[in-house]
DNA sequence: TTCACTTTTTGCCAAATGGCAAATGGTTTC
DNA sequence: GAAACCATTTGCCATTTGGCAAAAAGTGAA
């Protein structure tokens, strides 16, 4: 639970009232977090563990649309913001350590701590342009270096998630990123 | 400045209290909102023409990372929140009127007006996942489907924008865009 | 209209990627 | 260890896309 200690701009006091809603719980691999259709009522920490978005696509293929590694929130934004059924699926790839929200007491934080929705405005702004950035070179660039770039931005994932998603995630069929792997090496 | 009306969630007083901060502005085709190297220092709402992101890849390419069309602010953002150079440029790709507001007054509107910074958490918000929503899909998608997307996404813009800023968004080669949209027609 | 300049299209060929199916390798369960 | 199951690699070939340069089309100024 200290993992949460790295959550910047809260005094102890603000961190008793934060850790006071917290729930720990765990995902075993496979397991979902939130899925299509149904609408996002949790916020989550991810304390240990990898877990992914994906959703289908026009053609009922599983797109992986981002990797998360420890020492994040996460939430299904829009579904959870909007109380609207998700469109995609939050899964663990590896079994997990979660911290859990409730979405009252996430809310009923913005009257209990100072500025709280400011923190959050913060948190969601940076995980966002976290994931702009990471996806935005891929679209310009080939299988190889889109796999190259993925290395260098993830080191601890590789060899930690199945080569199915990491293909879908990258854009690249999953035969053609195993010849590139075996280029690489 | 009534385009600014579709702003939700704010009364008469509120509004008062923005439109008091705006100032109208021009940019004419070509000229920059903000560039890279320096720090943002103000917000900005496009009231008609079209703007781009775009930024200089590993090759010194210009890559346009997202194009905006009327009605909707942009910053950008992790310049302007953290106060640190950018490192892209927003660029008028036709004239343009905007309505501009000065960090300072930005700011200054979470003190006056009541729930500004969660008013300003959902635009963030909407707007990135926009974003997201967009590009995710053309990862995965062939040349043609990126097109094909695209002017389902974006009718308005189609024949405003050159290719070459078209074909570095969808993450294309000019020529194999211009061979596709021949193709289409 | 003509010239200069920019943008878009086209041709030619090489290289990269996809599609599909079979083979190989790994893991779990009994 | 054997069987069943899932993940990864490989072969073969068709298709797509890129690279480069020249041609064509479009634009604006004098």
């Amino acid at each position: 639970m200290d993992s949460m200690s790295q959550f910047g701009s809260l005094d102890k006091q603000q961190m008793g009232l934060l850790l006071e809603k917290a729930k720990e719980s765990t995902l075993s691999k496979g397991a979902y977090f939130s899925e299509a259709g149904k609408i996002a009522r949790q916020v989550g920490f991810l304390s240990a563990g990898i877990i992914r978005f994906f959703y289908h696509d026009d053609n009922g293929q599983e797109v992986t649309s981002y990797f998360m590694a420890e020492r994040n929130f996460f939430v299904d934004l829009n579904s959870f913001n909007n109380q609207v059924p998700s469109s995609g699926y939050i899964q663990a790839v590896t079994d997990c350590k979660l911290i859990v929200f409730s979405q009252r007491d996430w809310q009923g934080l913005s009257t209990t701590i100072d500025g709280w929705d400011k923190i959050v405005q913060q948190i969601i702004s940076k995980a966002m342009l976290e994931k702009i950035d990471k996806i935005n070179p891929l679209l310009s660039a080939d299988a190889t270096t889109r796999y190259t770039t993925f290395l260098a931005q993830y080191p601890i994932l590789t060899n930690r998630i199945p080569l199915s998603y990491l293909a879908s995630y990258l854009g690249i069929t999953q035969s053609s990123l195993s010849r590139i792997r075996k280029k690489i090496r």
